[in-house]
Order: structure tokens, then C-alpha cells, then sequence
RNA sequence: GCGGGCGUCGUACAAUGGCUAGUAUGCCAGCCUUCCAAGCUCGAGAUGCGAGUUCGAUUCUCGCCGCCCGCACCA
């Protein structure tokens, strides 16, 4: 993993966010050829789930939403908890339920610094369940959403709004619109790619737990309690998108859900075995049951019901979700092409060996050498003709084999070469990235061959 | 957030209470080069940030920030 972030900020995949100010955590900007990498991967994503689903449409939603839509989800209430932490043993306690079992009145509506002198005044009868020792550290809040001040001009911020804690609430709060606006007749589906934010404690491993990151989600909404053969189409189908993106199958698992939460029905998640950590989840895949459609129902005032054009028939859809992390897709794409490799004679070659289509160069461009001018004017006016078409580079620096080197650690799936032959025939070699071996096509065909 | 470790050019390493902070590689430019990191020349590039001790701090101390490991968190 070390080699793969260290490849990544050296040839411009991933920075770290901020860093010449000393960085901040959970942060990474995309460089260069990191967002053509994500681009790519945003745009097979898209073409695989819109595109070729004819009963799936897009959306991209506002990030600020009315902040009772996190009040509905859950997240407001359900990520509040006033906590303490046993010095001794790391054992966290709810400080409000802690209260009251001492016949203190608290609630987690309370303020930090109210449950804060309510707990110091009684920190002689709170013990760690877990080890018995009353030594705790300060009260602390933890809610994981972001706050932000849109539309708080007077500076006192007493009605906070939210950063999406997760990107899919706004395919909910627009079910009625598309019902309303388009011809989709349910079962259909929303796919939404949306950035996300979360507060986390401790943000982790690299591209794996950010504070900001994006989400790639689908909701596919259905009759009641008709949810398990979808759920299980669902569930092979994006199997298969992670097969048809490269991944290889034996660093792909599937991992059911322990602990559902109260709602939902069943979920499994896709994991990666990313290098050092092994195995973890990129994509969840729930069966949401119709809790999500009735908070915000019963939150908003507004009918969500779906009216059978057929039969007449009126319910709440039920939602089967898929949602991946963006990051985590791409880090695994990144950790499952990148090898290196012996070379004859000795010496290594480090190469990305990714899907062609995904690659954030399609091809570069050389002379075969600098100082014939010649040969450099007509990999010029190649270069201007590919780039029509693709992403392309054009290198002329050093010699040919630091220049294909350097594209192998990008991942560049062809190299073209304008050597002397060119200029009496007008073909050039394309030099294949991952056989390293070349072949002569005319300049014409380029274009169809790559 | 807690405990432990760490922080020197893009990357990987070296050195030092005081002389211009060194090497490799990468990068830039030039020369050379008729296909896989050859060679020569030139150049840019670092002590995470801030305070303290000191005549003088990259080096010692403290705080902050960041990274790594473990715990916890991850609806």
C-alpha cells in the first residue's frame, strides 16, 4: 500500500488536501491524471447503470437540503450522543443514560456544557461498566454531521444547516418529482453520483475513510414486499460491474450484515482486499424496506404514495440501494493494476495495468529521437490529430525507453513512435503497454486501432 | 478522541548546537541517442508550522498540524 500512495502523489494521482499548509486530515485532492482516473470510472459507472438500464434514470441533486431531511433520516437524532471515555480501559459511556441510572435528570437534547457540570458534579458514583474505575475524560458530542451557515446572515448560526451526510437522500426527496415528470412507472431507479461529508473521529488509511468523499448510489423502488428477487438481481448485477471495470474476481467478496439496523431487511456489502488491510467494504447493497419514503413523508406533510396506473393500487415503494464509495473504488482499481514487474536483463518495470478505457492517458506520442526535427514536427501534427479523439500526451524528453516508462506508470495503454519509416511511408509503431511488443500501422488507421 | 511511534528536496535516504544541509532517483534545459529507465553538461528543489532555551536551533524543550500502528468510532 505504501508503494501505491507513494506512486500516487509522485506521478499525480492524489494529494494530500492542503498540504502546503500543513495538510488537513481526511482530505486528498485528485491531481492530473487522478480525476481523469475517477472521471473515467464516474462515466463506466454511469453508462452501466443509466445508460444501459432503460428503466433507470439520473440525478444530481443540491448538496444543502432543508435540514429537516436529516432530521428524517436519522442522522440528527441518531448521531448526538453525549459520550465520556474511561481513561483506563477506553470503554465510552452515554453520559445521559448514565445520569439518570444515578436518578439525575439529562437528556442528549442538552447542551455539552450542561450535561458537562451535571457529570463533573457526579463523577464520584459514574464507574466504567467495563473495568470499575471512575477516571473518565470530558463530555463530549459527537454527531458526525457537518454543519454549515447557508442563509445565516446575522452571524448567530442558530438554525445550522447540513452537509449531506450521505448523498442518496436527494433521490428521496425527488421520488414524486420524477414520478410526476417522466414516464417511469415503478419498478424503476434513480442513480446519483454526490459528494458526502461525515465528521469521522479518526479518518484512516488513505483514500479509505475521508471526511469528504463521493457516493455512487442507485434506488431502485418497488412494490412491497416484493423485494427479494430484485434484491438478488441487484446484487449479481453489481458484481458484475466490478468483473466488467477489471477487478479481479478473487480480490472481490461478498460480507452479509451482522447487526441490521431496525429497518431494513437484509444487506450485504462488496469488499476489496486492498493491500495491508485486507478485505474491506467498497459498495453496500441494501433492502430499505419503505422506511425512507415514509420519514420523509411523515416529516415533509407531502404524500409519497405511488398511485398503479394499472390497477389503481396506492402504497409507499419500497427501496432496494446500492451505494459505493468513490474513493474507495478508485483506490481499489488503483491497487488491483498496479504491478511490477522483472525485466529481462534485470532491473523492474512499474506498470498500472489498467482497463483501457479507465486509463487517464489513451496514448502518447514520441519522436523517436529529439534532435531531428523532422521527425519531432511530424509527432507533433500526430499528436494534434489524436487529440481529437482521446486523451493524449506528447513526450519527447530523454530516451524512448525512460518515455515508455514513464507512460507504464500511468497506465498508458499505447505509445506511438514516429521514426524515419513514418516520414517516407507515413506509418508509425503503437508499442502495447502491457506485451511491450510494437507493430507498424498507417497513420490513417490509428484512430480505429486504439 | 485516547495510547505509542514518526516528520530533511517530488520520491527514497544521509548529516549537523555554528562553514554553502549531502547522495541517489525523479523533474527542467542542452548535447548525444535509429525503440524499452545508457552517457555527458547545466538548473530548480527540503529541515511540517509556531513559540521557548541559546550569541546561534533542522538538531534541545513545549504547543499545534500531519502521517503510521493499536483501541474506539464507522447510522
Amino acid at each position: 500500500m505504501e508503494e501505491i500512495v507513494s506512486l500516487a502523489k509522485r506521478r499525480g494521482f492524489v494529494y494530500q488536501g492542503s498540504e502546503i499548509y500543513g495538510g488537513e486530515a481526511g482530505l486528498y485532492d485528485f491531481g492530473p491524471y487522478g480525476v481523469e482516473l475517477l472521471n473515467n470510472i464516474k462515466k463506466n459507472w454511469w453508462r452501466w447503470n443509466v445508460q444501459l438500464k432503460p428503466n433507470y434514470v439520473g440525478l444530481d441533486s443540491a448538496m444543502f437540503k432543508d435540514p429537516k431531511v436529516w432530521v428524517a433520516s436519522g442522522h440528527v437524532g441518531g448521531f448526538a450522543d453525549p459520550l465520556a471515555e474511561c481513561k483506563k480501559c477506553n470503554t465510552r459511556i452515554r453520559v445521559d443514560k448514565e445520569l439518570e441510572k444515578i436518578g439525575v435528570p439529562a437528556d442528549e437534547k442538552m447542551t455539552e456544557q450542561e450535561l458537562g457540570t451535571l457529570f463533573d458534579g457526579n463523577r464520584d458514583k459514574i464507574k466504567c461498566p467495563n473495568c470499575g474505575a471512575k477516571d473518565f475524560t470530558n463530555v463530549r458530542m459527537f454527531n458526525m454531521l457537518v454543519t454549515s451557515n447557508l442563509g445565516d446572515f446575522t452571524g448567530e448560526n442558530d438554525t445550522p444547516v447540513y452537509l449531506p451526510g450521505e448523498a442518496c437522500q436527494g433521490i428521496y426527496l425527488n421520488f414524486k418529482n420524477i414520478v410526476d415528470t417522466t414516464r417511469m412507472k415503478i419498478p424503476f431507479g434513480v442513480a446519483q453520483i454526490g459528494k458526502a461529508f461525515r465528521n469521522e473521529i479518526s479518518p484512516r488509511n488513505f483514500l479509505f475513510r475521508t471526511r469528504e468523499f463521493e457516493q455512487a448510489d442507485t434506488q431502485y423502488f418497488i412494490r412491497p414486499h416484493e423485494n427479494e428477487a430484485d434484491y438478488q438481481r441487484i446484487k449479481q448485477d453489481r458484481w458484475q460491474w466490478f468483473l466488467n471495470l477489471g477487478i479481479r474476481e478473487e480480490n472481490l467478496r461478498w460480507k452479509q450484515h451482522e447487526h441490521l439496523v431496525f429497518y431494513a431487511k437484509d444487506a450485504w456489502d462488496i469488499e476489496y482486499n486492498y493491500p495491508s488491510y485486507g478485505f474491506d467494504e467498497v459498495e453496500g447493497i441494501h433492502d430499505r424496506t419503505d422506511y425512507d419514503l415514509s420519514q420523509h413523508m411523515k416529516y415533509s406533510g407531502t404524500d409519497l404514495n405511488y398511485t398503479d396506473p394499472k390497477t389503481g393500487e396506492k402504497y409507499v415503494p419500497w427501496v432496494l440501494e446500492t451505494s459505493m464509495g468513490m474513493g474507495r473504488i478508485f483506490l481499489a482499481v488503483l491497487s488491483d493494476a498496479y504491478k511490477v514487474e522483472e525485466v529481462e536483463g534485470g532491473g523492474t518495470r512499474t506498470v498500472l495495468k489498467l482497463k483501457p478505457e479507465l486509463a487517464p492517458v489513451k496514448c502518447a506520442v514520441f519522436p523517436l529521437l529529439k534532435n531531428k526535427p523532422e521527425l519531432v514536427a511530424r509527432a507533433r501534427e500526430v499528436y494534434e490529430i489524436l487529440s481529437q479523439n482521446m486523451m493524449c500526451e506528447f513526450d519527447d524528453n530523454g530516451n524512448i525507453g525512460k518515455r515508455y516508462r514513464r507512460q507504464d506508470e500511468i497506465g498508458t495503454p499505447s505509445c506511438v513512435v514516429v521514426d524515419f519509416q513514418t516520414l517516407e511511408d507515413g506509418t508509425v509503431t503503437v508499442r502495447d503497454r502491457d506485451t511491450t511488443e510494437q507493430r507498424r500501422v498507417g497513420i490513417e488507421e490509428l484512430v480505429s486501432n486504439l
